[in-house]
DNA sequence: ACGATAATGATACAATATAACATTTAGAAG
DNA sequence: CTTCTAAATGTTATATTGTATCATTATCGT
């Protein structure tokens, strides 16, 4: 079982590691440590969180700024994201994917962290887009967080 | 000017008031004082941004943890919001409606921060909401908040 | 006036984030 | 292979955002 998701998690890196080649830039020893960081926590965390989780389940030893730099080169390289709702990062669900990546939307569980990136529809981004552009602005992203529980964290208070 | 602005900021205060009792609780000095301070802001500020605002511009002596509990307040009672894309908070645009609020979307400008509360289409919330079922989570809100240039900040890169 | 509850004051501290400068590492140029 | 340069990382300090806790004051019903 571990034995499996090191071996993914291998694998991923490894192709992280060619799509950062192919953007000019490289995934060096320390931004593989963040990444895998990243992998083996599965979930939203913060900067800080994610010092601990390197130290404490991988044997990593990096400081807070460092990983807050590393998170940065991650993000630009579309190996990770920023989760502004919540101040916490992940890893980008798409890093073994081919095609061009969407602008990404996440649906984040308040109770859990957990997260899942979904592709909205196109649609529906248009519809925003529009009614962005009525008001007199122009999106920035459509880059969406969208606040949730997940079906292993009930809601606080059953909708009916 | 400025006396048209004070008489309809006095005005939007009173209301404020009246919509507090109808919810059971009560608009007290302090608490008018840190909405005063979101209104005459007019854009998102964040907490301690909103203690100086009101030392600066109103003379009221207000400490930052008041602020966030009076924010907590303000928000509970529909009279500001929390934009937690930025953890900044803004006076509610529609203090001054009698109809029920929809839950609200924000547009939000990165440049100077100022916001546009706007109501995106229900049909747009029920898709995205099918779209969350579909990936199993539930909403937890449909409040959106979505980055964009307004037009007064023009966006770094134009596009084409 | 008295007592209970709500509101605010005050202090401390936790959590998140960035600035600035020093040091080390990795490649390119000679 | 050395030297120079640029990129990456180390290190320290500090700014910003937010919460916990307990003390004090104000408000309101009785």
């Amino acid at each position: 079982m571990i034995a499996i998701n090191q071996q993914a998690t291998k694998s991923v890196l490894a192709q992280a590691r060619q799509q950062c080649l192919a953007l000019g830039s490289k995934l060096t020893t320390k931004r593989s440590q963040v990444l895998e960081g990243l992998l083996v926590a599965a979930k939203a965390v913060s900067a800080y969180e994610l010092t601990n989780v390197c130290r404490d389940k991988l044997g990593y030893d990096l400081l807070p700024m460092s990983v807050y730099r590393i998170l940065e080169f991650l993000e630009t390289n579309q190996l990770a994201h920023r989760l502004n709702t919540s101040n916490k990062y992940i890893a980008c669900s798409h890093i073994t994917c081919d095609h061009q990546h969407q602008p990404p939307q996440f649906l984040i569980c308040k109770t859990c962290n957990k997260v899942e990136e979904v592709e909205v529809p196109t649609s529906i981004i248009e519809s925003v887009a529009k009614t962005t552009r009525k008001a007199g602005f122009t999106l920035a992203s459509s880059h969406l967080e969208i606040e949730c529980y997940c079906n292993d964290c009930d809601a606080p208070e059953t909708v009916s």
